[in-house]
DNA sequence: TCGCGGCGCTAAGAATGCGTCAAGATCGGT
DNA sequence: ACCGATCTTGACGCATTCTTAGCGCCGCGA
């Protein structure tokens, strides 16, 4: 079953969109805003993406860019705007289709299926376990083991892990970070990445005054190197 | 380069397509008709495809079918018709983006560079790494490698060099430099950038003092040179 | 030939960011 | 209401990074 995740801040429309959508069989999830939404896509990996911008919490291109980080998943975006330059700024931040208010369901569904349909052909399966040394992160059921062992991570620990460990190799800023575990309001509390990187290397590294996998760029973020 | 197939069979748009995207930098490969269009598809195999409905000899869905058969080529879908029917039909023909004319020069080619990022993301490895001499720059994942081994760079450092080597080849005056790195009250701390370009070189280049990659262009400004 | 501005280079003090520890505050289940 | 787990908050020492100043070189024009 296709499962669409469909953010908009007007439950009107929300509601509108899920009858149509169950109707044609889909399953449907939703999310009230931009942080949420990040949530929900991360949690449980929907097949297609209906964004709405001018949500009350982000800017609809960050949340894309939020998306894109570490999915491929296709994202179709709403907007009442009709301008050209929303448009080439949501294309460009990696949206797959744009489609202005009012539109025709009939449309929707059409564009909907083209999305749907390239991405699987395309795609194959999506690997979910990431392997770092004697470490296994399983992205699916969110789990670590270590040596075998299953490593119990908190709430907060595994946010911080799931995300590194998505952009592996790649820099992940502590405003990316701490937006995405803990919400945009806690972006300067750099504070709070201290103590759980601290946390988790005591957790996961062999040896967690030397880091080999959660490693610390000064001044910019942290990365996960398998 | 990217190759574009633009099919219409109205000279004047077909001629202004072709200027605007060959301005952009694409090769424009051209069709008047639903025949020709399939015949010059399999021949040059081109990486986008823009059809224009209404052709005089063949459907548009007919073409789109006939290109789906053998070929996952990306095709967006030019109409005057906004008739929502058309749509659907040419989506689940096989489209994977409708355009209603008039148009948005500006929209358009941002819904091409769409649709060429998704077939290049999906097949091959769409990676953001500028390479000059022993040296690797991943844009993406902030790291430098020089023969391989990870280069560190400061902040400071890395915001100059990703700045160099997103316009490699093109002068960056001090002036830019410094309001992008430092902020725009720093525009005139020459004395800055004379400090860490040095620090620069000195970790990147083959011999510091004759740079090859980062160079001096006195009174102006640098240059990164690939 | 001389003076001048722009640049490369070095080095030291100041400022910032990080790891660490530990003690409240909060949450959730019994 | 209690208790353990989890999250927040503050403080300290240390290392790195940033800022700033000073000196010498080079090319250019007077």
């Amino acid at each position: 079953m296709t499962r669409v995740l469909v953010v908009d801040d007007d439950p009107q429309l929300l509601r509108a969109l899920k009858i149509n959508l169950a109707a044609r069989g889909y399953t449907v999830l939703t999310a009230p805003d931009g942080t949420r939404a990040l949530h929900v896509a991360a949690h449980d990996q929907p097949d297609v993406i209906v964004l709405d911008l001018g949500l009350p919490d982000l800017d609809g291109a960050d949340v894309i860019t939020g998306l894109r980080g570490w999915s491929t998943t296709p994202i179709i975006v709403l907007s009442a705007r009709t301008d050209s330059g929303d448009k080439v700024e949501a294309l460009d931040a990696g949206a797959d289709d744009y489609v202005t208010k009012p539109f025709g369901m009939d449309e929707l569904l059409a564009r909907l299926r083209a999305a749907v349909r390239r991405a699987t052909t395309h795609s194959g399966a999506g690997e979910a376990v990431v392997h770092a040394g004697s470490l296994d992160i399983d992205l699916a059921a969110k789990q670590v083991t270590r040596d075998g062992v299953v490593v119990h991570l908190t709430p907060t620990e595994w946010g911080i892990l799931e995300l590194l460990a998505r952009h592996q190799g790649k820099l992940v800023t502590q405003r990316q970070l701490l937006a995405e575990v803990w919400g945009p309001h806690y972006r300067n509390e750099t504070n709070y990445l201290r103590v759980y990187l601290a946390q988790l290397r005591r957790k996961l590294e062999p040896d967690a005054s030397h880091p080999r996998h959660l490693v610390t760029e000064p001044g910019m973020g942290y990365r996960f190197t398998p």
